[in-house]
DNA sequence: GGAGATATCCCCCGACCGGGGGAGGGGCGG
DNA sequence: CCGCCCCTCCCCCGGTCGGGGGATATCTCC
């Protein structure tokens, strides 16, 4: 690997976190620890002068928590991936990190093979989770539910412009048929889906699995 | 690393596409690819006789296809982790191949760099996604969005009850209320959500994070 | 070759919806 | 105290929707 080393930024309020983390990737000739950071505002700070490539941001922080300075890193002009690592499975944290865009969260029970792993991953641009948060965001998804009704593929194309919103006329012009023709599909579609009219059609299909949102 | 190395199995329909991956795979000393499956039903015969650490999965094979062929490897005792790897970023085989198990998901057109990390990331037991992915898994639900319109507490009553597919009349029973007023809320619900009508304002309400489905 | 499913078009009609107005009362902050 | 926002109710009207009947053509599967 003659390339540069991954410039690692760690970010916990926790000094023997901190070191534990700097042993573990320093010992890897491919990374480098660039900096050091107690709370949410000196990350953010660090971030933006030593321009490193993968921040470890500790979520509880005192002052800014690591969510926000998240945030606040990935506004940076070039921003570094943030590897989001914490203590608990089961804080609603993964989703809002996430949402904030870390690219990946990782447990800090996580074995040191893992966590060498996880700042390479991330370093190259693929996102990362622990199994048990990937279950978690899968799980909670609208799922293609066995029970669904089965829709004819002509159906299915007019419930997803149902529920893009359009009326009846627009469809027919969005699909080059006549207003009647899209009338009678609507019309099965409610009856199979059990809707009264296009508004449950359209959250009853939603939950149903058969349209996006 | 004095561990063994990581044993892989490939399976993919196309020749060319296993023998670059083989190359790319067994130039890295703690890697070996232990095996090569041109389709489903072979993947999952040789992943129970070589008991391989990871199998990089293709989605499109014929006969038995990635996605089935995951949900067997992973019947098998002591499964390996599956590692599901496409051409296109938007089949919905994301969802699927992770609600049958998988551990990762990589697209083809990753680097040689990414697709050896995504190996030996999933091998130490993490999960991984290509970035947009992830954002996919989460974009789609609830978000606290900032640039919500705000709506009033009975306006947001009332666009609960309209998600719910009850008409205004249905409503006015449930607020004890009378339907003129309904319309009212519904009406300054239209507006603020510029929706044309409520089935629109479901759609966009539930996208800004302002009811639940 | 017929049965069934699918997709296309047609008519009538009652109900609901959404836009346009307006109006009164209560609470809260300047 | 006066304005502003929220909640409540009222009238008119045109458009859209959904249910009820049909009809015709293609395709597949048996």
């Amino acid at each position: 690997m003659p390339d540069a080393p991954v410039r690692v930024l760690l970010a916990d309020d926790e000094p023997l976190v901190r070191s534990g983390l700097r042993l573990i990737l320093d010992a890897e000739p491919d990374l480098e620890v660039v900096g050091e950071a107690g709370d949410g505002a000196r990350a953010v700070e660090l971030a933006r002068s030593l321009r490193p490539d993968v921040v470890c941001m500790d979520v509880r922080m005192p002052g800014v928590d690591g969510l926000r300075a998240t945030e606040l890193v990935l506004r940076l002009p070039e921003p570094p991936r943030v590897l989001v690592v914490t203590t608990f499975e089961h804080d609603g944290y993964v989703l809002d990190a996430l949402t904030a865009g870390a690219s990946g969260f990782l447990l800090k029970r996580a074995g040191a093979d893992e966590m060498v792993q996880a700042v390479r991953t991330v370093a190259v641009g693929q996102s990362l989770l622990y199994p048990q948060a990937l279950r978690d965001l899968v799980r909670t998804r609208p799922r293609a539910a066995s029970g669904a009704p089965a829709l004819t593929p002509r159906e299915r194309e007019v419930l997803a412009l149902v529920a893009q919103g359009m009326t009846n006329a627009e469809i027919a012009t969005a699909l080059v048929v006549g207003v009647e023709t899209v009338r009678t599909h609507v019309a099965s579609v409610l009856g199979k889906l059990r809707a009264r009219d296009r508004t449950q059609a359209v959250v009853l299909g939603y939950r149903a699995g058969l349209v996006e949102l």
